[in-house]
RNA sequence: GCUGGCGUAGCUCAGCUGGUAGAGCACUUCCUUGGUAAGGAAGAGGUCGUGGGUUCGAUUCCCAUCGCCAGCUCCA
């Protein structure tokens, strides 16, 4: 007798060797028919799988969002099997499941071309509509190895050979046979709607050092639709790109003649950026910041007391000779923070003492990682560094934790990802130190309830840090705000830094680095796809663009330009020789929050015709009264 | 850096198997003075990323190189 216990608690009985599947039917249609698979004491199984004895049992249904990757992970069977019926040499790595589809590392003869793609996904839907049962069958690891081995499976053979369980399993499909732990849908029939979406290379097990093979993405859902709306999401995403916007909207570029990764602001972006920096420099100083300039080189000395030249070669460029010393474009600004700090010696009284500048540093990224505005090689950092005493150093982050969600929240990030980074491979200072101050920061954040994630060896080489990241349109994951923690650089093997404390005596104060938007240049990336390029009123390059009717009407638009601008608003006018659709039309294309319509009616009434960029119509209105409306708009960060 | 793809006018792109290039938008000029997402006409604009090679001849084929794109690795 097989006892098989439901979630709900309660128990059923059935004969021996039951399936799941008969389970699910004996308890009802519509189960049977939304079960995927089969979990039987916290362990997935197919639903074939034959119960025996006393068990906890739980179905899981297409209704369940996890039951998707289980699908995904068939596809990534059933991908396979069409490429290996079509490019039978063709050796399989590994194919699991990921966020909204699967992937299947493979290393064929030749890589795959986008014809190849179009062959595989056609080859797929054959495989579907032969419905073939997915068949489980396990036999003794050393067997499995001769059986791969005979099937030149190389791969198969690596994994099996460190795997260290007695027996393993396969998985037949018709005419395909995979070593896995499964479990998978009953047959390839189930399956909806699966696609193959790209082909890119990726290193055999993430490793540089080791071959690259070729990846083949797919997504899968439960129904066309859901697949369509994917799709859709995919090219609507693709619109928000701000490397296209920015083109679009005319806000930076990049030139082939000075270098990858070297942006230019044009004057509407950089008009954007202004009134970020502007609000920053506010921001700052009602907190007490003091502001500072630093160089943007440095003698190699420097960097050899900080540890730079150490931990932080890679990403620096190449030394320069000046006077017969060798000098370096800086990749961080603390260095320079901390020789203003140590220009006198301080009192406990004056820390915290918060010392904060737009920095702008070089780093030498790989040019295959270079993207847009997100990964670039020069870049400005809204940088800060906190000289504190031990003491309140655990308040400080907890205020600049504040401070950070506060300012993404300015901008309309609210759902964010905050991750605690502790010690990487390469890093300076000893292991307790390191110790210590990671559970600082994890109880600052806890005191506070902040729920994080762990990012075991993320920290920066001097020491461990709170990053907070935010989505980009395409689901990635972009670190802004840094908040972190070092007790390195002011020690005495580095900086030797002190202060007096209560006692009269010299003591050592830890720093805070942080920056609430880390990269200036990524910030403004990420922000221009948040917002799909329609910035809000108080960012937009342009706030209002004031359209005459005919060339008659253009001194009183000008006029109403003048009158705003000296209210402090950004306004152009458009005074081209174009009919007043074209012009809507353009202002539109731009993005620009108002248009203002003027023609003979608005020049005799002392009035404008006001319209939103997305359409809407506001009517006639008085251009003081307008005036109030832009004050608003700015007020409430609309 | 690695694997694959791409690189034609300011932008978006056409150009079959080799015979030195085309469209739309943008730009300039003229006509038009037009009321809420493209008024009309004419004109100008390219050593087809760069350097080699094959060929009587290369934007087209081959090699190298640079850049961009998708990922991998790495990262703010």
């Amino acid at each position: 007798m097989a006892k098989v216990t439901l979630p709900d608690g309660k128990t059923r009985e059935y004969a021996d060797g039951t399936t799941v599947l008969q389970v699910a039917e004996s308890i009802g249609k519509r189960l049977a028919k939304d079960s995927v698979i089969g979990i039987v004491d916290e362990k997935p199984v197919d639903l074939g799988f034959k119960i025996t004895g006393e068990v906890k049992l739980k179905l899981v249904t297409k209704q369940q969002p996890e039951s998707l990757d289980h699908l995904r992970h068939t596809c990534a069977h059933i991908m396979a099997q069409a490429v290996l019926r079509l490019f039978p040499k063709t050796k399989l790595a590994i194919g699991p499941p990921i966020e909204d589809g699967f992937y299947y590392d493979m290393d064929p003869e030749k890589p795959f071309t986008p014809d190849d793609i179009e062959k595989i996904d056609a080859e797929m839907q054959k495989v579907l509509a032969s419905n073939f049962p997915c068949e489980r069958f396990e036999m003794p690891r050393t067997e499995a190895i001769e059986r791969c081995k005979k099937e030149k499976q190389d791969y198969k053979v690596e994994m099996l050979g460190e795997w260290t369980d007695d027996k393993v399993s396969f998985y037949t499909q018709g005419d395909f046979t995979d070593l896995c732990r499964g479990p998978h849908l009953a047959s390839t029939g189930v399956v909806p709607a699966v696609k193959v979406t790209r082909a890119t290379g990726a290193y055999w097990r993430g490793d540089e050092k080791n071959k690259m093979l070729q990846r083949l993405y797919g997504t899968a859902w439960w129904s066309k639709e859901d697949m369509e709306k994917h799709l859709f999401l995919i090219e609507e995403a693709k619109k928000r790109d701000h490397r296209k916007l920015g083109q679009e909207l005319d806000l930076f570029s990049v030139h082939n003649e000075i270098g990858g990764g070297l942006v230019h602001w044009h004057p509407r972006g950089s008009m954007i950026r202004h009134v970020m920096e502007q609000e920053w420099y506010a921001d700052h100083i009602k907190r007490g910041y003091l502001l500072v300039n630093t160089p943007h080189i440095a003698s190699e000395e420097i960097y050899k007391i900080s540890g730079h030249l150490e931990a932080y070669k890679d990403l620096m460029f190449g030394a320069m000779m000046i006077d017969d010393r060798p000098f370096r474009v800086k990749p961080m600004n603390c260095p320079g923070h901390i020789m203003i700090y140590k220009t006198k010696l301080h009192s406990y009284r004056e820390l915290p003492m918060r010392l904060a500048e737009f920095g702008t540093v070089y780093r030498f990224e790989k040019s295959g990682v270079l993207h847009g505005m997100l990964r670039v090689r020069g870049f400005t950092i809204d940088d800060a560094h906190i000289f504190v005493t031990p003491k309140s150093v655990e308040k400080e982050i907890i205020d600049v934790f504040n401070f950070a969600v506060e300012w993404l929240g300015k901008f309309g990030f609210k759902d964010l990802a905050i991750y605690l980074s502790t010690r990487p491979e390469k890093s300076v200072g000893a292991a307790a130190d390191w110790e210590k101050t990671e559970a600082a920061l994890r109880n600052a954040l806890n005191n506070a309830g902040v729920k994080f994630q762990l990012d075991e060896g993320g920290g920066a080489f001097y020491g461990p840090k709170i990053d907070i990241k935010v989505r980009d349109s395409l689901g990635r994951e972009w670190q802004c705000s840094t908040v972190q923690f070092d007790f390195n650089l002011p020690s005495e093997q580095r900086f030797n830094l002190s202060f007096v404390g209560e006692d009269g005596n010299r003591q050592q104060p830890y720093m805070v680095h942080r920056a609430l938007m880390g990269s200036v240049e990524r910030f403004f990336g990420v922000l221009t796809e948040h917002y799909g390029g329609a910035f809000p009123v108080w960012l937009s390059p342009a706030q209002a663009t004031v359209i005459p009717i005919a060339d008659a009407h253009i001194p009183y638009a000008e006029a109403v330009a003048a009158q705003l601008r000296n209210a402090g608003f950004r306004v152009d006018v458009d005074a081209r020789n174009e009919r007043t659709g074209h012009k809507i039309r353009d202002a539109a294309i731009l993005k620009t929050p108002y248009m203002l319509v003027v023609g003979e009616k608005e020049v005799a009434a002392k009035q404008v015709a006001v319209r939103e960029r997305a359409g809407k119509d506001l009517g006639v209105m008085d251009v003081t009264r307008f005036e109030s409306l832009l004050r608003e708009d700015v007020a409430s960060k609309r």
